[in-house]
RNA sequence: GGAGGGAUGCCGGAGCGGUCGAACGGAGCGGUCUUGAAAACCGUCGCGGUGAAAGCCGCCGGGGGUUCGAAUCCCUCUCCCUCCGCCA
């Protein structure tokens, strides 16, 4: 959020940091608000200031007690007045976007994003590598059908060595976090609408997300829950920067990307991420992201795969990042990047919608800076692993970080998982 | 689902209609002492708004009400705890 001092004082700023997002913040109506709430508080207090004068102590003077009673009415009214501007003004702020860091490219899209460096080799393939999908349909690794039978279009069924080749994904990338120092966390999938808030999902992305009859929200990340972890508190300034990670599903409803992507493993509602949440002091948040995104891309290269690392434009970045990197990972199959991962610094941003401040050594108490990324959503690491690893006979080699998880060195059809017994019922080889 | 109890500053915890922004303890900060540290002692110490400052205003979980006056009384919402029921 954006405190309403910083709109007073630079409201242009705001409103071409908007502008720059591809947004429209209501810059001159908080501020004309503001203008008549200033007033209406001004009124307020030199009433409430002169009421307080006369009611100090025991008040026994009927001629004052009859005063004060005419003054409570008025007061009343005011502050009736007063609130409901203060409301308003509250209202709008959460609308208002984060102005990106003077040093994030402007762009109206993708199309301004900038490549920032490319990091590993694209394999060389000695024949035509294949899609995930048809890698999938040899292997028996995804089922699509029975997912759209069972819960429509956009889920997806792991079967046979996919899902164990999701947990060993997950676990390594689990490991790796907190090899760099991360505090693992399981949390809850379902949060309430304050926690959606204070992430900045909410109230202007509510279309996104599901929603339950007890106005609970599935996550559509695990930023929701990690960030809201600390929401509402007061850290110690030692304690920072504060690192955890969290492994959750995600859902999204995805209204907006209607007819991309429709069919496969790449846009779901619901697919599972690992996810890097860092609490900094503010003096060096900017590093921090450096960090993070270092954090997010030893996964990557862990598992030899190619990809690029882009800095966000400010109009591809999002309502509330400051500045924000996207890691692609290249699936050779597709020929194409795939967005695996998206590192964001958020400034004071969401600290101020989540209430998570720290305690300097001196002065006042100041709001931490947040940060998030993915290390990494889980789908499209595994279709950039399989396109990447798949051999000549369809066959995939297991890059040797992930053999102790998943116990062999490739995936094939000598080893392929099958039903057993009365009822087999196989899945396609 | 049923019946009770509770929510106070960074933390713990008093307060139960007026001089309470809130006792007391701890933590923190400043100092004395010490070669240094610890201990002890002294002092300081909530958050936010407005203002150059003095000050003024608000805040005792959120919202509403009673009253000249509410942390204290009433209503309501949220959350936490205890007991019973149900349940993986």
């Amino acid at each position: 959020m954006i405190p309403l001092s910083r709109i007073r004082s630079e409201p242009e700023a705001v409103a071409q940091g908007a502008r720059d997002k591809g947004e429209a913040a209501p810059v001159d109506m908080i501020l004309a608000l503001d203008e008549t709430a200033r007033q209406a508080r001004t009124e307020v207090e030199q009433l409430r200031a002169e009421q307080n004068r006369i009611s100090k102590g025991k008040v026994a003077d009927p001629e004052q007690i009859g005063k004060l009673r005419a003054m409570k009415a008025t007061i009343q009214e005011k502050e009736r007045e007063l609130n409901a501007l203060e409301q308003q003004i509250e209202e709008l702020l959460l609308y208002v976007p984060n102005p990106a860091h003077p040093g994030v490219p402007v762009g109206a899209d993708e199309t301004g994003n900038q490549v920032v460096r490319l990091e590993g080799e694209p394999r060389p393939f000695s024949f035509q590598p294949r899609t995930h999908l048809e890698l999938g349909e040899t292997l028996g690794l995804f089922d699509f059908a029975r997912a759209a039978k069972i819960s429509g279009s956009r889920f997806a069924i792991l079967a046979g060595w996919g899902p164990r080749l999701q947990r060993a994904l997950v676990s390594y990338m689990l490991d790796r976090a907190r090899e760099n120092g991360y505090v693992e966390l399981a949390t809850p999938y379902l949060v309430r609408r304050e926690a959606m808030t204070g992430t900045a999902n909410l109230p202007k992305f509510e279309d996104d997300a599901f929603r339950t009859d007890d106005d609970l929200f599935l996550i559509p990340t695990a930023e929701v829950p990690v960030t809201n972890y600390y929401r509402e508190e007061i850290l110690s300034e030692e304690q920072l920067p504060l690192a955890h990670v969290a492994h959750t599903p995600c859902f999204r409803k995805e209204a907006g990307a209607a007819g991309k992507d429709t069919r496969g493993f790449i846009r779901l509602h619901q697919f599972d991420k690992v996810e890097l949440v860092r609490f900094v002091h503010p003096d060096n948040s900017l590093d921090e992201l450096e960090k993070l995104t270092s954090h997010a891309e030893s996964v990557l290269s862990g598992l030899g795969l190619h990809y690029r690392v882009l800095l966000m434009c400010t109009g591809d970045m999002g309502f509330a990042q400051w500045k924000k990197y996207d890691l692609e990972a290249w699936a050779p199959g597709m020929e194409r990047f795939l967005e695996v991962s998206s590192c964001s610094v958020f400034g004071d941003f969401q600290a101020r919608r989540a209430g998570i401040r720290f305690r300097p050594a001196s002065g006042k108490l100041q709001y931490v800076h947040t940060l998030n990324g993915s290390a990494l959503a889980v789908p499209r690491t595994m279709v950039a692993l399989l396109e990447t690893w798949q051999q000549e006979d369809s066959t995939v080699v297991v890059p040797e970080v992930l053999v102790p998880y998943l116990g062999v060195d490739h995936i094939g059809l000598d080893n392929v998982v099958v039903n057993s017994g009365i009822g087999d019922n196989q899945h396609p080889l």
